[in-house]
DNA sequence: ACATTGTTGACTATTTAGGTCAACAATGTA
DNA sequence: TACATTGTTGACCTAAATAGTCAACAATGT
């Protein structure tokens, strides 16, 4: 169950964005620092969400990047296809005729579908509800000390 | 949404297996041959499998591999975490404590968990009863022309 | 003018996946 | 018993994907 560290950051930027809503633009250095992400891999971490069309990007001083729609209208699963290796080449044509028909390539398309359903049933905004509950949570437990 | 091509020759030499289930072992070269798998990868890839109680191997003339336990008992979930990269130096231990908690990490946790109900419900035996249900479409369909 | 910020493309390093080879160990059968 | 057949093991190799870096450049606010 590997996880590429492209959709952990990826995803992790996303977050702080989310919680950015409608707010100035948030650096890429600012996100690199906090989230621990290399800068100069971020910047092209963010590239295919920017081309994807849910982040905008803003140059200059003052400048960095937004959300280009509401978090709730965010789902998982458009993020994780924006970062997933967009290079691989149409694999899985691999369809051998002549022997007995591939019950296996049936399989995995119903287990892909199947995890899809889970991506599709989290935004952005559930990611960014949960670390604000998170964070209460911990001020009432420090309050209690 | 990558999956191993362990994963997917691993499965489909099970599948094989649970075919010839209390039939006389199935050697890794037919195997490799029907499969179109490079018999000296499918050795390897076989390893594990039989390291992880599932399947048994016969040497000598005659010899060849065998479920260790009816098709019925085996669900994906068990092949796929014998298969999937058993080298993975337990990842995951990154939490970064003075930063605000892992929401994310918690996030993926969960999402992994739903994949593995998906790959829990799936036992050796239903994909051998796909495969013959779906030989007997293909018998209809020759026998109607 | 200039500091700040994103953009781009080329480049490097590391890791993992996929695959091969060769020597060896057990087992059935002539 | 000899031998063909089959699995076992470990070392090795290659290619591809992942992760990360660098440097020159393009906008933009102050």
């Amino acid at each position: 169950m590997k996880l590429s560290t492209r959709v952990r950051y990826g995803t992790k930027a996303l977050l702080e964005l989310a919680q950015h809503w409608n707010k100035a633009p948030v650096p890429l250095k600012d996100i690199a620092q906090r989230q621990e992400i290399p800068l100069p891999y971020l910047e092209h971490l963010i590239r295919p969400l920017v081309r994807g069309g849910i982040v905008k990007s803003v140059r200059g001083s003052r400048g960095g990047i937004t959300l280009l729609k509401p978090p709730e209208n965010i789902i998982l699963s458009e993020v994780i296809s924006l970062l997933e290796s967009s290079l691989s080449p149409a694999k899985y044509i691999n369809r051998v005729p002549n022997t007995p028909r591939c019950v296996t390539q049936e399989l995995w398309d119903e287990v892909k579908e199947a995890i899809n359903k889970v991506y599709e049933s989290i935004t952005l905004q559930d990611l960014a509800d949960r670390q604000s509950r998170r964070a209460n949570v911990d001020t009432n437990i420090t309050a209690e000390v």
